[in-house]
DNA sequence: CGAGTGACCGCAA
DNA sequence: ATTGCGGCCACTC
């Protein structure tokens, strides 16, 4: 088995509810991942989907804070990864020269390390 | 209602 | 270590 089923035990509610409400609780000094927002919203392989709500999604919701699992820059939006830089700058985060976020492990924004977040499960 | 799409992740070579 | 490719899941058209 590749691929784990889905918990189906979760109470799912729209993947998207929980994506922005996840996202408004990102504190603006860290960082998360695609697949860490999938994880937390009870669909552990839906990083894809992530991207493609935040891209449809509200622009009031702190995108540049979302990266990949390497901690990289997503690439051919916004007008680039530069922009995304500066906006994470913005908030004081940094980037190194490959794009990806300075002190990744650090930053990345955990489920367990936040109860709101939790409680939004 | 059905098919296509996506800002990705993980494993295999 | 790097590159390539298959696959998941909800949303949009």
């Amino acid at each position: 088995m590749k691929w784990r089923p889905k918990l189906d035990e979760l109470p799912l509610a729209n993947l998207r509810d929980r994506v922005y409400a996840l996202m408004s609780e990102l504190p603006k000094d860290k960082v998360t991942t695609y697949g860490d927002l999938a994880a937390m919203s009870g669909s552990p392989r839906a990083a894809r989907i992530v991207g493609g709500i935040a891209h449809t999604g509200p622009e009031n919701l702190p995108w540049h804070r979302l990266v990949n699992a390497q901690g990289g820059l997503a690439v051919g939006f916004w007008g680039g990864q530069d922009a995304q830089r500066q906006l994470l700058e913005q908030d004081g985060i940094e980037c190194d020269e490959q794009w990806r976020v300075k002190d990744f492990g650090e930053r990345r924004w955990r489920p367990e390390w936040n109860e709101s977040a939790i409680r939004l499960l």
